[in-house]
DNA sequence: CACCTAAACGGACACGTGTCCAGTTTACTG
DNA sequence: CAGTAAACTGGACACGTGTCCGTTTAGGTG
């Protein structure tokens, strides 16, 4: 996964600059690129380069969470239907966002990202898996990808705290609604 | 509906900037709040004042695109049924977003505003209308508000470019979708 | 082992946004 | 018509992001 022929200080550097982050976050609920390149004992610089973005920052502190999220995937399409599967995974994408909005934030920007690469990323990989097995049974239309989904439920960043409980389950059930094949 | 008692001074000032605003985003095509308050002959202080966001100003000086975009929904309504009237409407919404993104940027956040203040804001009563006409003829699910409607349209602020014409229509689609009451 | 080169480094710097506050102007009041 | 409180003004300033570029160093070469 990683590019060939990595110096061994660099990838040392980008594993300090991880390890700061995650305490950064933990302690602080401020999150400053700056500081996390201070406390990581090396310059902006080497901290742009190794993520350009402060969403690829976020992207890779949480990968685990993402790895999670979509490992889930293949043990909810296990157990239920796929439509019921698809549901259960937005629904568990909804929760994830609610809890960790700033995150969540980060990791749809590095989907993004992944997608301009013309690479689905694992998320993309997930959602296709769902939406497939949906459509191999004729319950989702066969017109709608991944990406699409990700556009869509990208309403979840703007949501604000109070509104939540109201409008975010509310929204996926009509998205849903959307995405299904209507006989 | 401005605030009564405003300071004749003042006033004069807020046309200024926006006359300040339109010759800048014409001429060029960086818009730098820095830049208009100079040319305006005010200090930043005083554009802050006036419109607290970049977002705010970017809104006011389109309002009259604004305008026709709510006109156009009462005239959808009496030449169209309410399901085509509101898809001629977002298709609308949609052509706009596509030729000038940052404003549809800015007035999406001006809505959002709005609606923070317990105002729906004119946009979101042209939605209002479109949907409770829908609604009334029973081909709208009831349990949508404007402000769902806006969430979910928020993705033709993230599209790229190169994908517009592939995916902003079609997405529409999928969304009336979700909309439209299912018999 | 000395040398070389490209990758990696780091921190100063440029830039834009938004805040703050001391001074000024306005419009009302007695 | 002078006094006054509130509203307005403007620009310096604080802050975070991301870029740039001169310097360092890893790791291979003869």
């Amino acid at each position: 996964m990683n590019a060939p022929r990595r110096r061994a200080d660099a990838t040392e550097n980008r594993a300090r600059i991880l390890q700061a982050a995650r305490e950064v976050i933990v302690n602080a609920n401020e999150v400053r690129l700056n500081e996390i390149a201070k406390r990581a004992g090396v310059g902006q610089g080497t901290l742009y380069r190794h993520f350009p973005t402060r969403e690829a920052l976020l992207a890779e502190v949480y990968r685990k969470d993402v790895d999670d999220l979509v490992a889930a995937a293949p043990e909810l399409l296990a157990e239920h239907e796929p439509l019921p599967a698809l549901a259960g995974w937005l629904d568990r994408v909804a929760e994830y966002a609610k809890v960790k909005r700033e995150v969540f934030a980060a990791v749809e920007a590095g989907v993004w990202q992944d997608l301009s690469a013309h690479s689905l990323g694992p998320i993309g990989e997930a959602l296709t898996t769902l939406l497939d097995a949906g459509k191999a049974e004729g319950v989702i239309r066969p017109d709608v990808d991944a990406r699409d989904i990700i556009l869509l439920i990208g309403y979840l960043t703007r949501l604000e705290p109070a509104e939540w409980d109201a409008r975010a389950h509310h929204l996926l059930r009509v998205i849903l609604d959307g995405l299904r094949r209507h006989t």
